[in-house]
RNA sequence: GGAGACUUGUCCGAGUGGUUGAAGGAGCACGCCUGGAAAGUGUGUAUACCCGAAAGGGUAUCAAGGGUUCGAAUCCCUUAGUCUCCGCCA
C-alpha cells in the first residue's frame, strides 16, 4: 500500500496519479489526511497518559518498596482516574487506526510516469513487435483440435475429475510441459535466480501481503476450514517469503524462481476466450522476482523484460511487448510490460508473461525492508514476472509450429522432450 | 487426532508481578593494540508510531490476541507454531 508519510505530503501529486490509473474514488484519499489527523493527535493525547500512569506505576513500586504503604495507596486511587481517559483514548484510536487501514488498502499504487493513459486493453502502448510469422499449411487447424488429434490434453477428462478448466495433460502433452518447465527453470537459475518449491496454498497475510486481497479476494480459490488460500501465481508465496524481514544491503538484489501450478477461479470469463487452452483455472507457470534497491529497481525491470524476450525469442514464437495502460494494469503495480506471442491459427495475441514492478507498494505491505549504509531501514522494492505461463506458449507453439507431418518441437526444448516432433 | 513440554533481541541464553527494552555470552560495526592478521581491549549494536529544526523525549512491542493488576516477559484464557511420546499415514 502507500506509505501515509507520502499521501500526506504529497496529497494532489496521489490524486493526480490515480487519475491516470482511472481510479474513481479519490475522495478517499482526503479521507484518509484527515483521518490520519486524527490519528496522531489522539496518539498524543494516549501517549501523554499511558506516560503519567507508568510514572505513578513505578512510584508505587518504590513506594511498597520503602514500606510507605498508605501513600502508594493513594497513589493507586490517583492512576485508576487515569485509567478510564486511557481505556477510551485506546479504543478510540484502534478504531481510527482500523478506518484507516481499511481505506488505505483500497488505494492502489500509483503508476509511473511512463504509463500511458487510457482505460481498456486497446489504449495500451505496443512498445516492439518481433519474430516471424508462422506460415501455417492450408489445413492448419486451433491447438484444441490439435490437442485432441494428437491425445495431448483432455478437457472432458477434467470436467469429470473436478471441472471445467481444469485439463488433464497426458502423454506427449504432459511432457511437454514438463520439458517447457525445465528449460525455463534453467534459464532463470543460470540467470542468476534462485529455484523455490513454495506451497500452494498460502495464509491470509500472505495473500494480503502482495495484494491479492482485499482487491482479488474472489478470484482465488478458498479454503474455509483452514483459512488457506489456492496461490493464483507462485509470486505470493516467493515475495512473501521476506515478509518481515530486514535485509542486508549488500544481499540486494534478491532473485528467485519457482515453478508451481498457479489457481484462477477466472469468474466472469466466457467464450472464445476460454476456449482450450487460452483460460484454465489450473495452469502451471514459471515465475522470477526480484527484491532490490529502490535507486535499482527500473534497471532490474529491464533487465527482466529482457529475459523474458530472450526467452520467448529462444523458442522462435512471434511476440509482442506492450506497456500496460493506467486503466489495464494490475492494482499493486507501478508499472506492467506484458508479452504476448501470437497464435497463428486462432490469429490472436496470447498473454504469456506479465512483468512488474511493485516499488514499495508490496513491501510497505510485508515491511520488507533493508539497512541503508546510514543504518536506517528503508522498503526495498519489489518486482516480478512470468517466465513464462505455459498453456498459452503450449497453444501458440502447436498452432504455429504445426505441418501437415506433426508439430515441429523447437530446438532448445528437443533436449527436454526427448524429440524433435510430435507425430 | 490424543497427552505433555516449550515459544525472550541477529543467534545462544538469564529472567515466576515492581524504575527490565530486557543480565550474560556470541556475532556484527567502529576505535585502540599489530609490520599485517589472530588474540586482547574500549565503545556501540531492535522495530514501529508520535512530538521536535536538531539534540533529545514519549508510547508500544519478550509467538499473536484478549484478561487480571496501580504495575506483567513473569499470573489466567484463546489461537498459532516447535519438540517428545502415542495413534494414523504417502
Amino acid at each position: 500500500m502507500l506509505q501515509l508519510a507520502f499521501i500526506r505530503q504529497n496529497r494532489d501529486l496521489v490524486v493526480e496519479r490515480l487519475g491516470v490509473k482511472n481510479f474513481k474514488e479519490t475522495n478517499l484519499v482526503d479521507e484518509i489526511i484527515a483521518l490520519d489527523e486524527q490519528r496522531r493527535k489522539t496518539q498524543q493525547e494516549n501517549d501523554e497518559i499511558s506516560s503519567r500512569i507508568n510514572m505513578a506505576s513505578k512510584e508505587i513500586g518504590m513506594l511498597m518498596g520503602k514500606g510507605e504503604k498508605d501513600a502508594a495507596e493513594q497513589k493507586k486511587t490517583e492512576v485508576t482516574a487515569y485509567k478510564e481517559s486511557s481505556k477510551q483514548l485506546t479504543d478510540k484510536l484502534n478504531t481510527i487506526e482500523q478506518q484507516l487501514n481499511d481505506l488505505l488498502v483500497r488505494l492502489p499504487n500509483l503508476p509511473s510516469a511512463l504509463v500511458p493513459k487510457g482505460l481498456t486493453p486497446e489504449d495500451n502502448l505496443i512498445i516492439k513487435v518481433s519474430g516471424d510469422e508462422p506460415v501455417l499449411h492450408a489445413n492448419a487447424v486451433p491447438h484444441w483440435d490439435l490437442i485432441k488429434q494428437y491425445d495431448l490434453v483432455n478437457f472432458e477428462l477434467g470436467v469429470k475429475l473436478t471441472g471445467s478448466g481444469f485439463p488433464v495433460y497426458k502423454g506427449k502433452g504432459a511432457k511437454l510441459q514438463r520439458a517447457m518447465a525445465q528449460y525455463f527453470l534453467e534459464l532463470n537459475t543460470n540467470a542468476g535466480y534462485t529455484e523455490y518449491l513454495p506451497p500452494y496454498m498460502v495464509n491470509e497475510a500472505s495473500a494480503f501481503g502482495t495484494g491479492q486481497l482485499p482487491d482479488k479476494e474472489g478470484q482465488m480459490y478458498y479454503m474455509p476450514e483452514d483459512k488457506f488460500y489456492m496461490i493464483p501465481t507462485s509470486e505470493v508465496p516467493v515475495t512473501n517469503i521476506y515478509r518481515d524481514e530486514i535485509i542486508k544491503e549488500i544481499d540486494l538484489p534478491i532473485k528467485m524462481t519457482a515453478y508451481t501450478p498457479c489457481f484462477r477461479r477466472e469468474a466472469g470469463s466466457f467464450g472464445a476466450d476460454v476456449r482450450g487452452l487460452n483460460r484454465v483455472h489450473q495452469f502451471d507457470k514459471v515465475e522470477i522476482v526480484q527484491i532490490v534497491h529502490p535507486d535499482k529497481s527500473y534497471e532490474a525491470l529491464d533487465a527482466m523484460v529482457a529475459h523474458v524476450e530472450k526467452l520467448i525469442q529462444s523458442l522462435g514464437l512471434k511476440y509482442r511487448i506492450l506497456r500496460l495502460c493506467g486503466g489495464d494494469m494490475g492494482f499493486a503495480s507501478a508499472i506492467t510490460y506484458d508479452f504476448e506471442v501470437w497464435s497463428g491459427a486462432q490469429k490472436k495475441w496470447l498473454e504469456c508473461s506479465s512483468v512488474s514492478n511493485f516499488e514499495t507498494y508490496q513491501s510497505n505491505r510485508m515491511k520488507i525492508r533493508f539497512k541503508d549504509e546510514k543504518g536506517k531501514s528503508q522498503l526495498v522494492h519489489t518486482l516480478n514476472g512470468s517466465s513464462l505461463a505455459l498453456p498459452r506458449i503450449m497453444a501458440s507453439l502447436l498452432e504455429n509450429n504445426q505441418t501437415e507431418n506433426g508439430i515441429i518441437i523447437p530446438f532448445v526444448l528437443q533436449p527436454y522432450f526427448g524429440a524433435v516432433s510430435i507425430n
